[in-house]
DNA sequence: ATGAAAGCGCTAACAC
DNA sequence: GTGTTAGCGCTTTCAT
């Protein structure tokens, strides 16, 4: 593959010459602009990122962190981050920690070598050292990393509440609220917004603790049902609230008309469940670009503006409430 | 950050030196050994891959390149890769090509810059010469490219097979088959097995060509539900095969007493569907980490003893069929 | 067993 | 406006 000296003796200019003409920087006659771009088309010439990197100690790599690609959650946000990466020219490098705080370290010094221009991370380990001390921009994402790191998620709390709200106003007096793992903190902000909606009205209201996921899920809430008299179900995600509708449907009450559900999050797979389910939706794809673009700003030198931004969370009705409206 | 020379000075040794430890090459002397780890110890030192990739021309980045992160099948495969990819020391750079090949070239010629070692890619389109001309190994996965692009993908054909066959042993006779997108590899040997599965068997069968979409699935579903009697679906994929669920839902007809449903793919959804889904599981993890090995072998210049690899699918039987084993 | 020095391909002063 | 040249941090002959 031919290299920068190639084009420029084949153009008869020297090498600055044709870096200038590569980064448009400095003045460079138009006579010369035609000869170097001839001699790239002729020989096909693409410039090495790598050389350039080294020269200027900067990249075009950004580090995309999440737990696990597998959780439907994250290839939204994923998708987005690379869409907005690609505009701008940088390319997004597919970390899953694993949740697994030495599997993240270890990601962060092995990408520190590759001259990652910067990093979005979706984790949340309290460790947050080993983030604050980097020498390239950070931005979290979902879970909040220190106050130092800007930070974008959704309003979960607000998202919460509305949900709630919304099982309130279709009816529901017995409402089950299956929280996420309490210490995580969109899971702790949902929670809050559920007992925004109910507190001070006049309902029952059950808590459970429940992993995101499917199984434990359907296992507790069937428990649940059989216990005790429930109207409601708000989950606190959408593969949760697929389970309370496996455990629902096992148990042979109706959904929406003997139980109704609201999910969170507002991935595919609830508008693939059927009946459909209602759900508090996030703008996965937003928050994935923001990030991306708040990144970008600060590798490229620039300041934000918002250091911290919460995106509003929509609520979709589908068939798993009745909707009194 | 401190550099080669900085530990080479530290240590007492030249940077020559430290390169050999560093890379475990000629000769060098317990008491260098010893010297320079200290060294390197303190100084705190991390190699620059960047340095060392334009030096050697090699680099430790895969280009992973599927149409749509976001469609359920390709997290698993890309988690896979990862996981390979991490042990062996190189990182995996995402590409969504939207089936573009335009966005496909283009990602090509950036990673190619970029010194991208090898190329794992989801896609199929005829221009195989983008792929067959590159300097880099590729192995192709999903869809063959070209017949001397390796290539490692599921038993479509006989998966299909099975599926369909449990159909018929669940005592179905009006079969209606949801074929994928006629002219793509895997739809057209899921297509093959179908028939191979009904062909000479006394059943009725309607074939309707489906893009791998819930939506269209389940209104295309719906309308032949409602014109011929159907009481089994071969779906060529989950999705598609939700859809039909929604649709015989919508219908009254229940599942699986008056409708049998089989998937294809054995993604999350499928279990996560009430009634769980009976689906033919593609080993997702098992095509990912096979084609990170098979490419790391040929970056690292190795022959591979095969050049296709066809991974069995399984029957996964759940709700949507009644077995009657 | 170790060191000196010439690249790898590019950028960025600095000089002309 | 353009060219010269010294790095960037590492690898790798070739001497010693």
């Amino acid at each position: 593959m031919a290299n920068i000296r190639d084009v420029a003796q084949h153009a008869g200019v020297s090498v600055a010459t044709v870096s200038r003409y590569l980064n448009n920087k400095g003045y460079i006659s138009e006579e010369a602009k035609r000869v170097i771009s001839k001699a790239i088309e002729e020989l096909n010439y693409e410039p090495s990122m790598i050389a350039r990197s080294l020269s200027t100690k900067q990249s075009t790599f950004i580090g995309l962190i999440v737990p696990d690609i597998v959780n439907p959650f994250f290839p939204e946000l994923a998708r987005a981050i690379e869409d907005i990466a690609l505009a701008y020219g940088y390319t997004v490098i597919l970390c899953n920690s694993d949740e697994d705080l030495e599997k993240e370290i270890n990601y962060v010094r092995t990408l520190q070598q590759k001259y990652v221009a910067g990093f979005i991370v979706a984790t949340s380990h309290v460790e947050a050292e080993h983030y604050t001390g980097l020498d390239v921009p950070i931005v979290a994402i979902d879970r909040r990393i220190h106050s130092s790191i800007p930070y974008i998620a959704t309003d979960n709390r607000e998202g919460a509440r509305i949900g709630t709200e919304h099982l309130l106003q279709s009816g529901c007096k017995n409402i089950l609220c299956m929280r996420g793992p309490s210490g995580l903190g969109p899971a702790d902000d949902r929670f809050a917004g559920f007992n925004d909606a109910v507190s001070g009205k006049d309902i029952e209201t059950h808590i459970i603790e429940c992993p995101f996921q499917f199984e434990v899920a359907e296992t507790m809430v069937k428990k649940v049902l059989q216990d005790v008299p429930i109207d409601g179900i708000f989950a606190s995600s959408d593969v949760t609230a697929a389970g309370a509708m496996k455990a629902a449907y096992s148990l042979g009450m109706h959904v929406p008309d003997q139980l109704q559900i609201v999910g969170y999050d507002g991935t595919m797979l609830a508008g693939q469940l059927t009946p459909g389910l209602t759900t508090v939706a996030q703008d996965l794809y937003k928050i994935g670009a923001m990030a991306a673009r708040m990144l970008i700003k600060l590798i490229e030198g620039h300041e934000l503006t918002e250091r911290e931004v919460l995106i509003p969370a929509e609520l979709l009705i589908r068939e798993t409430t009745r909707s009194e409206t």
